[in-house]
Formats: structure tokens, sequence, C-alpha cells
DNA sequence: TGTCTATGAATTTTT
DNA sequence: TTCATAGACA
């Protein structure tokens, strides 16, 4: 009769259980998305719960806008007045109300990692940090993770304690701290931090923003930070009706200062906390369940539970090992296209999954080559390409000229002889005056030792000024067809004539059908709102299930998708779980790779395969890895029969020139040249995994091997000094057997 | 100023 | 292998 009795009893509980803070544990493809909505419906249906009271948070636009349909059918009149939103953006919807109680303009800018990565290569030059010493990324990450922390740049600089790198750091955070606010700017972790702010240091604001939320739930628990913590706790602190769902086992962005102990602990943070688990799985079979289930329980420091289903025990897990990457990504096509063809599945019906984003090179190479129609999610996002983010940066100046980044990169872009001695004069004159870049360049006639590029600034602020004034009347994607025929990019890139500029031309095309699509969907389109929207959106979002191809991604990204037939491609020791990890020997990390796998392994609804291959060509070297730790944690008897994974030393030894692929010949050929001057061994006589010894380091076990053209690179796992990396024509290594 | 070349560096995952 | 940057030169 209800919808309601379609679910289980635990779900029913979770469904119903709305007063109050409830931890749902939800295992893989056990109904939770399901269970939220219902959860809403059952809100507002018998619960008599205004819509305009319910927040449901969740961490991919993606998973927002499912949710937001899935709401929408279910619950019906007043559905649209719930917020389904990401962490993100409902940050966004607060700070636009509320960023000028800290001194912020309300149309403040968003800062990818680009932009951040510019300002930090910025502040070193200025502070004369040696970028080679302290990288861009590792400052970045330092300081995002402080962010995280929610430890602010003064916090920051009290607690360094006379550790002169951790100073250093601090004075690039205090910096960068000082400039984004000088260009209006955010970068992703401010969106979430800013927000606490208003919220602690502004009673009405918390206030107002308690009374709307009485009920809140928050998707994926597991990846929450330390401030998302904090933004909820705040938000919920009145009513605390919080209801999280989330699963720790698909903990898989510690990196990113995902804190697991938000989940571990959150019976801790509400000791009145109602906990259910789901453990009933709809999504896949048994046997894949079974595979997941003898990874996930390798683990240590985590909820215990252990997944069921009531489907069918269904194939085996397949297991295939090949000779290199090129011969992986030949089969697994081959595969696919053989199944299709026979009209026994869909391409979208297919998703191959890796660990690291140039994994999907090789394959992508053979997906072309056969012509079948393909996919692949991240690496290199849209907005993220150069003329994607040249032409965005137009719009910026146009929309807010305090966002000196944005004005920085156009203002010779296409080049109108404007260069670095004339900026610094700029730039200078701008700091000395405490101007915006832009500003600066408005009173160029002021500058001294301009000269005739005067005229050229001026060209430009005018230029700029035009589109303005025209902004005010024109549709957006007049506007972005003004800037691409004034500022003559596109006829300088019709003019380049290759395949490169016709491929940026073609994205130029997307980006006017995303802000002509923008104009049509929104009810009031302006500027600014569509470059939020833009600031916020990832590949994964934009994804069309309704059209027929294969899917490849990164495991990271396949969290939260389902597919009948998967592929795990890549399972190599070294490479998944990555050589960081295991060199960094952290069981921690070890664990996170392990959950990385568990959430692979568990996107596959009726067939799983993975993939190895003996050797494979990682930037310009070949490598030469073990079978995955993973696969090898995998029973046996789950195989396939005839394709179990093979453990014999054997297997994994060194391969001798006669074995390689044509293609790789030539490469062999052209190292045994250069070996032959060096002395590089034909071939060595241990591999990975074995046990050697060392003159002076003594006993250890080989961890990997690189051939790096010239000479192995051998890393070695010393019992008495740790983890070496060396030559093999140095080391002189014996075999212990 | 812009362009070309050489050299070096890096590679895990991304809302 | 590929990208990015710095330096040399037109």
């Amino acid at each position: 009769m209800s919808i309601y009795e379609t679910l289980n009893p635990m779900q029913q509980e979770a469904v119903c259980h709305t007063e109050g803070p409830l931890l749902i544990l939800a295992g893989a493809g056990s109904g939770k998305t399901r269970v939220l909505t219902h959860r809403i419906a059952w809100l507002i249906d018998e619960k008599g719960v205004n819509p305009w009271n319910i927040l449901a948070i969740t961490f991919t636009n993606k998973a927002a806008g499912e949710m937001r349909e899935r709401v929408d059918d279910i619950v019906g009149f007043g559905s649209e007045q719930i917020w389904v939103s990401t962490f993100h953006s409902a940050c966004v919807r607060i700070l636009r109300r509320f960023a000028d109680h800290l001194g912020y303009e309300r149309n403040f800018v968003i800062y990818d990692t680009d932009d951040q990565k510019s300002v930090i290569k910025e502040i070193c030059k200025r502070l004369n940090i040696d970028t080679k010493i302290y990288k861009e990324r590792a400052l970045l990450s330092a300081i995002s993770s402080a962010k995280n922390e929610m430890i602010d740049a003064k916090a920051y600089a009290l607690n360094v304690s006379g550790d002169f790198g951790k100073q250093r750091i601090a004075d690039v955070y205090g910096e960068y701290e000082k400039v984004l606010y000088k260009n209006n700017a955010m970068d992703f972790d401010d969106l979430l931090v800013k927000t606490v702010e208003v919220l602690r240091n502004n009673e009405d604001v918390l206030n107002y923003y308690q009374e709307r939320f009485k009920y809140i739930m928050v998707d994926e628990y597991q990846d929450t930070n330390t401030v998302q913590f904090r933004l909820v706790s705040l938000l919920a602190g009145k009513y605390r009706n919080l209801c999280v769902v989330g699963d720790d086992d698909q903990s898989i962005y510690k990196f990113r200062g995902a804190n697991i102990y938000n989940i571990l602990n959150f019976e801790k943070e509400f000791s009145d906390a109602k906990v259910i688990k789901l453990e009933q799985n709809y999504r896949s079979t048994q046997t894949i369940l079974d595979a997941a289930n003898s990874v996930i329980r390798h683990n240590k420091g985590r909820k215990e539970k252990t997944l069921w289903t009531a489907n069918e025990v269904g194939d085996k897990i397949v297991f295939h090992q090949y000779q290199n990457e090129y011969d992986e990504a030949y089969q697994v096509v081959e595969e696919i296209s053989r199944v299709v063809s026979q009209g026994k599945a869909h391409y979208n019906d297919y998703a191959i999954l890796y660990r690291t984003n140039a994994q999907s090179r090789v394959l992508e190479e053979k997906f072309v080559a056969r012509s079948i129609p393909y996919k692949i999610v991240g690496g290199i996002n849209f907005y993220q390409r150069r003329e994607i983010k040249d032409i965005l940066a137009y719009l910026k100046t146009i929309d807010n000229g305090r966002d000196d980044l944005a004005v920085r990169r156009i203002i010779n872009v296409p080049k109108r002889g404007i260069g670095m001695t004339t900026l610094n004069r700029v730039i200078e004159y701008g700091e000395a005056r405490d101007m915006s870049f832009f500003d600066a360049l408005e009173c160029c006639d002021d500058i001294p030792r301009i000269g005739k590029t005067g005229e050229k600034i001026k060209g430009f602020v005018n230029m700029i000024e035009v589109f303005r004034a025209q902004s005010e009347y024109i549709t957006l994607a007049e506007l972005l067809t003004n800037v691409l025929e004034e500022t003559g990019y596109i006829k300088e890139l019709e003019e380049e004539d290759t395949e490169v500029a016709q491929g940026r031309i073609e994205n130029i095309d997307e980006l006017m059908n995303k802000i002509v699509a923008y104009e049509e969907e929104e009810e009031e389109p302006t500027l600014s709102g569509f470059l939020e929207n833009v600031a916020l959106v990832s590949d994964i979002d934009s994804l069309d299930e309704a059209e027929d191809y294969v899917m490849l991604m990164t495991l990271h990204s396949a969290k939260g998708l389902e597919f009948p037939y998967v592929y795990m491609c890549g399972m190599e020791d070294g490479l998944f779980p990555s050589y960081m990890t295991i060199v960094n020997d952290d069981p921690e990390e070890i664990e996170e790779e392990r959950r990385l796998c568990y959430v692979g392994i568990t996107r596959a609804k009726k067939r799983l395969t993975m993939t190895y291959a003996k050797s494979r060509m990682v930037r310009g070297s070949t490598q030469y890895n073990m079978l995955s730790r993973f696969v090898k944690e995998i029973s046996p008897e789950l195989f396939d029969l005839g394709a179990k994974p093979e453990k014999t030393k054997q297997e994994s030894r060194i391969q001798r020139p006669s074995d390689f692929s044509r293609k790789q010949t030539t490469k062999v050929a052209t190292a045994y040249g250069k070996a032959f001057q060096v002395n590089k061994a034909a071939a060595l006589d241990y591999t990975v995994g074995d046990m050697v010894r060392h003159i002076k380091f003594g006993v250890g076990t080989v961890i990997n091997i690189v051939d790096g053209g010239k000479d192995y690179e051998v890393t070695v796992d010393f019992e008495k000094s740790g983890v070496k990396k060396m030559f093999a024509s140095f080391a002189k290594l014996k075999l212990i057997d």
C-alpha cells in the first residue's frame, strides 16, 4: 500500500526515526539514497514537516542532482522548497547573503586549484622562497589541511615553535590569505571555513539557519572533514535532528582532509545517537560481495559489518594477466566489443576503473582504434582547459575587476604586446597604492616609464569597459560572442590551424552551449551566477546516462556509481596500492587504498574482471610489478577456474626482450645500446618479492624494480635500514634462496 | 617582446 | 613521456 512497505525493516527504522541524532551505517549498495529520499517524504507526509525546514547535503553535484530528482518524484508538492545541495554550494549560498559580515563583497569569486597555485607561486617569488625546496603543491596542501582543521594563518604562525620550515609555510599562508582577501576571492576550503565563521560570529545568522534547517541529512558522511563537521554541528545545534549516512569502509578522501573519526566517533559526539546498520546489499551478486568482504576484512579499525545479499551467486570473478599495458588495454576493449556485438550488453553497462588517470591513455588509444564509444571521466576537467580558463577569465574580469588573477591571465592573451616588464611596473604601482591590478591599469597614464605600451593597455581597459557596459543589456551568450570576436581569440585559433586548435575551438563552442543552457534554465541569469555555477562543477556531474558509451574513470570517481560489468585494471602492487603508500609503510595509508579497492569491487552488479600487467611503462620507463596484494586477499575459489591469479615468483620475473610486444621492442633495443656502455645487466637474477643481500645494508626484500633505460633502479626494503633505492649495477645485490 | 631551445622535474587520488 | 620554466637570441 504505502511506499514505505517496499523497504526492509532496517531501512524502515531509519526512515521513521526522525527526532534526534541518527547514524546510518550503510554498506555499499544497501539502498541508502532510497532511505534518504523516503525519509524526506516521511518527514513531510507523516510528520507534517515543512519542506522549507529540510536540508540534505551531499558531496557531489551529481549526487545532489540525483537526490533532487528522486525527492521530486516521491514528494511532489513543495519539494522545491527543500535544500538539496553540496557542502560547497550550500556554503556559497549562505555566503552570498552574509559574506559582507566578514568584510568580503558578496560577489566574491571562487579560486580553483590553478588559481591557488598562481597565487602561491607569486608569493614565493615575492618572499624569496625557493620553490625547489618548498613546493607549491606542498605549501598548498599544508594550507589546505590547516584550513580543514580550522587553523587560521595567525594560529598557524603561533604554532610553528621554531620550526624553520613551518615558519615559511606560516609566512606563505599569511600572505596567501591577504592576497585572496584583496582579490575578494575564496578558495574551496574558505567556502566552508568562512561559513562557519559567519555562523559563529553572528548569533542572528546562526539562529536564522538553525530555525530554518530543523531537519538535516548528510550523505557520504565518512568523507566529511573537520570544518564540515563543525558546520553541520552548528546548524543542527538547536534541534539536533541530524541524520548522517555513511560507510567507514568507503572513506577514500583522507588525503583531502576527510576525517574518518567523524563517523567513528559520531556516537561519542552525540551520546544519544541512534545507530542503524544497513547490511543487505541490493546491488551485487553474492560472489562480488564475498570478494569485497574478503578484501575489506584485512582492515583494522573499522565498524564491523558484513554485507549480505539475497541476489544469486552469479559469475566468478574473472582474472586476466597480460604482458604489458597495451596488451591489457587491447584485450579489455576486445572483450567488451565482442560481448556488445553479440547483443548481450550495451556499452554503458561497462565501466573500466583504474588507480591513476595516466592509465586512461592507453585504453583510450585502443577504444579509438576499435571505434568504440567511450567517455573518460576526470583527468583534466573541462573548466581547467586553457582556452576555457582564458575565456572565463575575460568573463570574470567583466564581472568583477577585483580578481587580479583573471585580469593578469588575459591581459596579453591573445598577444597584445604587453610584456612582463610593463606588467611589473603596473603591479608595483598598484601595490604601492593598494589598488587592484585592474584599477592600476586604468590609471596607466600616471605610471612612470610605461611609454608606448600605455596605449595598448588603454585599448585593453577600454575593451573591458565596453563589455561591461554591454553586459547590462545583452544576453550572456551575446556577450560571450562579442568577447570571442573583439578579442580575436577565435581568430587566433583559426589561424593556428592545427588539430589542437580545432579541439580548443570545439571546447569553446561547448562553453557557448553551456552558457545558453544556463540562460534557459535560470529564471534570472546573471554573469556572476554563471561563473559560480561553473566554479563548482566537475566532469562527473555532466554525465548523460542515456548515451551508450563505456565509462573510464579512476576508482575515486566511481564512488557512488554502479555498473553491471566492471573492469579493474592495473591490479599491481606499486600501482594499486600505489608505490607511495607502500614505501611510506603507513598502515593507515594502505588501509585507505584497500577501502578504495572495496569501493571498486562493490561498483559491480553482475560481473567483475580484474586485470594485471606484468610490465608497464610509467613516465617513460618500464616497471615490473608484483600482483596486487588486494587480489591475493580474495579467496581463490571466488575466481574463475583456469584464470586464477598466479602467485609463483616465476610469473613476475623480469621478461626477456623476446617477450616484449613489437611496440616495445624498439625501446628495449635502445635501452640495450645504452646499457652496453653503462654495464647494465641484460636481466637481473632477482625480482620483486625476492630476498636479497647488500654488502652494507644486509638482508632485505625487493619491493620495486624500474627499468630506467640506463640501468635498473631497484627499491629494497632492508630489515635493518629500511627502504632504499639504488642502481642495480652499483648495488650488486645478491639473491638469497 | 616574443620565440625558440634546453633543461629539469614530476607523477595518487579531487569536492 | 610530458609538461613547465628559464635562458638565449632575433
